[in-house]
DNA sequence: ACGTGGCCACTTTTT
DNA sequence: GTGGCCACGT
């Protein structure tokens, strides 16, 4: 019994082909994951490969923890010493080393999109060009793609022509050279820089080269040139690279994801070996012939004929609605009428939509029902407001340098510093070279702003203070003192209105991860750094770690749900001008409205034995009525596809026992989508009892009459003043205690 | 220097 | 419906 035995004839060819050039084409559910994995236990264990000369590559911090683990589980001895990482992450640990060859000091800071945003705009003030007429948005996206064709403001400016392009040069050049000084870089420089430093020093890449000898790209077809350029130069020497892509589940084109990356392959890497899986293990073949049916129509792709032994199993659904509302109470009712019935759990269940913000109806409608229910993405952790000041103060603490971050908060709490002395500080630090924050150290030098001085003093006080506290402090004690000092908490906790108390909440859930950072760091016998854990923080997108099985319904939109599988999903908002969206319908390019195809594709497929898909007729769009058609991607499908009767009966498929492949997604989802705040709420007490007044979002205040620890959760019988009588569960009801 | 009220644009999607 | 920005008043 070996571990490839699981393994059908073409995974096994994938494996088995280490040496040179592989493309695989990897079909929705076709394992490719597996396939990754076992490739590389193959590699280390039949062909003798050290661990350390082996890269997985991915593109989120989610499939690159997947693979980490899966990759544990699988190999066991020297697995750690694979380099399993994103591109950016990748690119970070090289350019750390190597910042100062591109005249980067090694501590540079890493901007996200508001950070961009801020200095664009910057930028655009200096130069008098109003940002009203020339939306930072659109800048923005320039910016990024050029750095993907790798093209310079120097390069830019060379080439350009109108006037219009002239001043885009400007503004590149002006935003290059600031985040330069504020010696920091946005995501597209992180790939860029790392090219540039390998194009400039062969024996730099050499050294990569021959310590990544077998190279892996998961998601391949998300990756634009200038990933492609790297992964490039990295495997040029060795030539053992093997790509793993759909490009039916491409869908990031909008951000220079090029699908010409997975069709031009083979030109590029000479005799390259290429393998289709079209083997679906995920679905059935009712699911698999509408995801057909869908994607077919698009043209310039691959010819993929995914098929499955699983049977064709229950008939699809589909039911439009008059308005939203109806869609989502729908919904609501029919997850929590298959759970009554037992088909499914709540975690069996996914709502898929096309934007975010229609995951608020659903939100509502859970919380009527009492269904237990988790939005994931949405609102970034790491962008909160408060979570992005006390980040900007411990970066200040860190090194002063980054000028966005000390303005940020020079005046957060108000302390009485304007706008007014803050030009002036900053005209003063641009004259005189010198950085923002050391311009404050010399702020008595700096004409006009004598009033300030004393708190522009006590401001660098606090920052010198702590700084010399982070010697010796923790991080999380660091934190906390920051806090206290700054006098952050306590305007929080002085407000106290619902938004204060949710900041501090959210206060509170960074400091546990700071917390489970450095117990993270200790326990690879390493200590914790600030630095590090600013670095990491940089790279993050959302909370989807820790650990806890719950059970509940998860909603996200497609682009989320990518690589992921529920047993029952929930396609909503099949609507022409919402999915796929106006942008797409009007563009003259028939490239967007491919790419929303592919992301119906992706939707489709993310089921594995029912598939509901529904549509509104009307909806409040931005505040107001707009009335849609049912989408064209499932208007004309083949109907004995669907089932007809609304009201379906229920399908008993026979659940197979899970193989070890299907036990390590399901824990894998299980973490992915615990959160920190409910395991808070069940470990410890609640913060009411019984006969206790307390208030719910929506039934309003109500008494408790019984709470019973129902295991998993605390189950409390509230009555309330105008709903009447209800059993909720204490961690999703989240009642508030009112004194 | 700072708070408030009215106006606007905004919604794709994420490292 | 909401959050950001500007102008105005204190």
């Amino acid at each position: 019994m070996s571990i490839y035995d699981s393994l059908n004839d073409k995974q096994m060819e994938a494996v088995r082909h280490t040496e040179g050039p592989l493309l695989i084409l990897a079909g929705a559910g076709s394992g490719k994951t597996r396939v990754l994995t076992h490739r590389v236990a193959y590699l280390i264990e039949e062909k003798n490969v050290n661990p350390f000369y082996i890269m997985a590559i991915t593109f989120t911090n989610k499939a690159a923890g997947e693979m980490r683990e899966r990759i544990n589980e699988l190999v066991g001895y020297g697995a750690e010493s694979i380099w399993v990482a994103t591109f950016h992450s990748s690119c970070v640990r090289i350019l750390r080393r190597y910042a100062e060859c591109l005249g980067y000091d090694r501590n540079f800071t890493i901007y996200d999109a508001e950070d961009q945003k801020t200095v664009i705009k910057e930028v655009c003030r200096r130069c008098n060009i109003d940002t009203k007429q020339v939306k930072e948005n659109s800048i923005m996206y320039r910016i990024s793609h050029a750095k993907d064709r790798m093209e310079t403001p120097e390069i830019v400016e060379k080439e350009v022509e109108d006037f219009e392009e002239k001043q885009f040069a400007k503004i590149y050049r002006e935003y290059q050279k600031e985040l330069f000084s504020n010696n920091a870089m946005d995501f597209d420089d992180l790939i860029l820089n790392t090219i540039v430093l390998f194009e400039k020093n062969p024996e730099i890449l050499e050294g990569y080269q021959d310590r990544f000898r077998y190279i892996m790209v998961d998601e391949y077809q998300d990756t634009n040139l200038a990933q492609f350029r790297l992964i490039y130069l990295l495997a040029k020497k060795h030539q053992n690279l093997c790509v793993v892509g759909d490009d039916d589940q491409s869908i990031y084109r909008f951000r220079g994801a090029n699908i010409e990356n997975i069709l031009s392959f083979e030109r590029v890497f000479l005799n390259t070996k290429v393998v289709k899986l079209e083997q679906n293990y995920r679905s059935t073949q009712n699911i698999l012939d509408c995801a057909n049916e869908v994607i077919k129509k698009n043209t310039g792709r691959k010819e993929k004929r995914l098929w499955t032994e699983n049977g064709r199993g229950e008939k699809l659904h589909f039911h439009q609605f008059e308005t939203s509302y109806e869609e989502a109470e729908f919904v609501c009712d029919d997850i929590a009428r298959r759970v009554r019935n037992g088909d499914y759990q709540y975690s069996d269940c996914a709502i898929l939509y096309r934007t975010n913000a229609q995951s608020r109806i659903f939100e509502e409608k859970f919380i009527y029902a009492n269904v237990p229910y988790r939005i994931i993405g949405g609102i970034n952790f790491y962008s909160r407001k408060e979570i992005k000041d006390i980040i900007a103060y411990l970066k200040t603490i860190d090194n002063g340098k980054d000028d966005l971050a000390v303005k940020r908060i020079i005046n957060v709490p108000k302390r009485g510093i304007g706008a007014a002395t803050i030009n002036r500080i900053d005209d003063y630090a641009q004259q005189n070279q010198i950085s923002f924050y050391e311009a404050l150290l010399e702020h008595e030098d700096i004409p006009g702003i004598s009033r300030s001085s004393k708190k522009i003093h006590f401001f660098t006080n606090v920052i010198q203070v702590l700084r010399a506290k982070s010697e010796t402090l923790s991080l999380a004690e660091l934190a906390e003192e920051l806090l206290e000092m700054t006098g952050y908490q306590a305007e929080l906790i002085e407000e106290d209105t619902e938004e204060s108390r949710a900041r501090l909440d959210n206060i509170n859930e960074l400091i546990s991860k700071i917390v489970a950072y450095e117990e993270k760091i200790k326990s690879s016998n390493q200590s914790p750094t600030l630095n590090g854990f600013l670095e990491e923080v940089a790279l993050i997108a959302d909370l989807d770690d820790l650990n806890q099985n719950q059970d509940y319904v998860v909603l996200m939109t497609l682009h989320s749900a990518k690589g992921l599988e529920f047993p029952n999903v929930y396609l909503v908002g099949l609507e022409d001008g919402l999915f796929p969206g106006y942008l797409s319908i009007y563009s003259e390019s028939l490239e967007e409205m491919e790419e929303e195809r592919r992301l119906c594709y992706v939707g489709i497929t993310r089921a594995q034995k029912t598939l509901n898909m529904t549509a509104a007729f009307r909806r409040m769009v931005r505040g107001e009525w707009q009335n849609h058609d049912v989408s064209r991607f499932i208007k004309n499908l083949p109907r004995e596809l669907f089932e007809d009767a609304p009201s379906e009966k229920t399908a008993h498929t026979t659940v197979k026992r899970p193989n070890a492949y299907q036990q390590a997604k399901q824990d894998f989802q299980r973490k992915a989508f615990s959160s920190v705040s409910n395991k808070i709420e069940k470990s410890g007490a609640l913060n009411y009892k019984e006969g206790d007044t307390v208030e719910h979002i929506k039934f309003g205040r109500g008494v408790v009459t019984n709470i019973q620890d129902g295991g998993r959760d605390f189950e409390v019988t509230v009555e309330f003043e105008t709903a009447g009588v209800k059993r909720l569960f204490a961690s999703f009801a989240k009642l508030k205690k009112i004194e």
